[in-house]
DNA sequence: AAGTGGTCTAGACCACCAA
DNA sequence: TGGTGGTCTAGACCACTTA
């Protein structure tokens, strides 16, 4: 290296090792082949582990490299696109879309679920005596549905999905057991009602243990967490938190049909 | 503490550590608050101001702290929803929704935006003579568009608008020297044509070293990629990256005027 | 059992900001 | 100038996977 110049506002480290490790992706690896282990590459590059593992894990958050534990350090394909936004006013479980029912259950309501679901939609006229007031009380019973969903063999999203039993009439009368059946049938309840609206939102969070489970990831990781609420005429029917895995998915809100192909190119 | 349980599947310390913190910003702390540095906080959980900071880091991520050098961390407050899918397809500039014209200039398009400009439209006729071919060639200029994006007083997003010349015959007429101004005839001469429809993903990055400057964040800042692509008749006539700071920042893709108002709440 | 990535430590120095 | 967060080191041990 020498000195090519002394650098006046001086690059990271780590910064500078995930250029140049990047740009070696790009020309001199092929999707799936293994790096080196950590420790030979920091050996490598003349840096401890700890520094040489800040530029490795800025690459994982680009979707750039996977790594697990035990096995070592792969180079990733390209994200996929999952379609998020191109089924317009859909009950969830409507369309064969990738989601799979996995569960049910029957819980009290977190006060974050509560926030949820009490704010008003906009298309309901605002003011009115229907929103607002005690309509979901922290004591009233919340159906819980849990997907997931899998694209080309991988699960990329665990979704759970919120559904107060005052909603859905028909809801306490499901008798099924514990299982995806139940999970179906809570679903197929939902959709016997008029959907007027819905409304997403996605932001970064990282993954809770039991998401993590499914997603085969490490607690804390990355995720885009979208949430969706399902607007009724009487108000917010449903509340869905999908959490998809951060390092491999592109979410796409195409219209229609229309989808990017690839982004991620060589040189 | 004592020892409630030697616990068979042992926690993380910093995973801990986080949750015992994220409890304490709930329940003892207000929004903008300065907690205890680092050296001491470390000191006073009994752990390595390594192993604190992965847990700050953590709720850093999650937009629940914010950490600025030579300040302190403070407590955040909650993030803020920028309205990113509302205005059904539009050119962008078209209405006055926080975003700012910074600057125009000309340039050859890298490898990567060359893709997102090549694939086509799903919406005109596939295998036809327009898509595919080399309308859009390495060697043809791209004027870019650089924007910036202000809420509640706050950058939140940095915008880089590709458009090929070829795309927009007035474009090679403008004269404006750098700055808003060019760049906002740049935008109107893209008004002209007729928008036939648009495409949007969103996927978790790091900041490049321009845009964390833009959005006053250190480089390989954790950002939510907004890319668009806008399509004409003739093809994808022009694409924008927009960057946003994925720690502050909550997308909605909400349908005209729904909006959701808050999220986080205390216990 | 060997090898991988994940966690953790106890230091050190640096860049930045405010008083 | 003092205090903050940001970077970096050279070790150690642990959890997990594969053979």
């Amino acid at each position: 290296m020498g000195t090519t110049q002394l650098e006046s506002v001086p690059e990271p480290k780590y910064w500078h090792l995930k250029t140049v490790l990047s740009e070696a992706l790009d020309h001199d690896f092929a999707v799936g082949e293994i790096l080196p282990n950590e420790r030979e590459l920091a050996a490598r590059f003349g840096v401890a582990r700890a520094t040489l593992r800040q530029a490795l894990e800025q690459l994982e958050l680009e979707g750039r490299l996977q790594r697990r534990r035990g096995v070592g350090t792969t180079v990733a394909p390209p994200r996929v696109g999952v379609a998020v936004g191109s089924a317009r006013h859909s009950w969830p479980g409507e369309s064969a879309d990738g989601w799979e029912a996995v569960d049910a259950a029957e819980a009290l309501p977190t006060a974050a679920v509560l926030k949820l679901l009490a704010a008003g939609s906009g298309s309901a006229a605002s003011g009115s005596a229907a929103s607002g007031s005690a309509v979901f009380a922290a004591d009233q019973p919340v159906h819980t549905v849990r997907r997931t969903r899998v694209t080309e063999g991988q699960v990329v999203a665990a979704e759970l999905l919120y559904v107060p039993a005052a909603s859905v009439p028909g809801l306490s009368a499901i008798d099924a057991p514990a299982g995806p059946a139940r999970a179906r049938a809570v679903l197929r309840e939902l959709q016997r009602l008029a959907l007027d609206g819905q409304d997403r939102s996605v932001e970064l969070g990282s993954a809770r243990a039991d998401d993590a489970k499914e997603l085969d990831r490490l607690p804390g990781a990355p995720v885009l967490l979208v949430t969706t609420r399902y607007f009724t005429a009487g108000g917010t029917a449903a509340v869905s938190v999908a959490t998809y895995r951060a390092d491999t998915c592109r979410l796409t809100f195409g219209d229609e049909g229309v989808e990017i192909t690839e982004t991620r190119v060589a040189s």
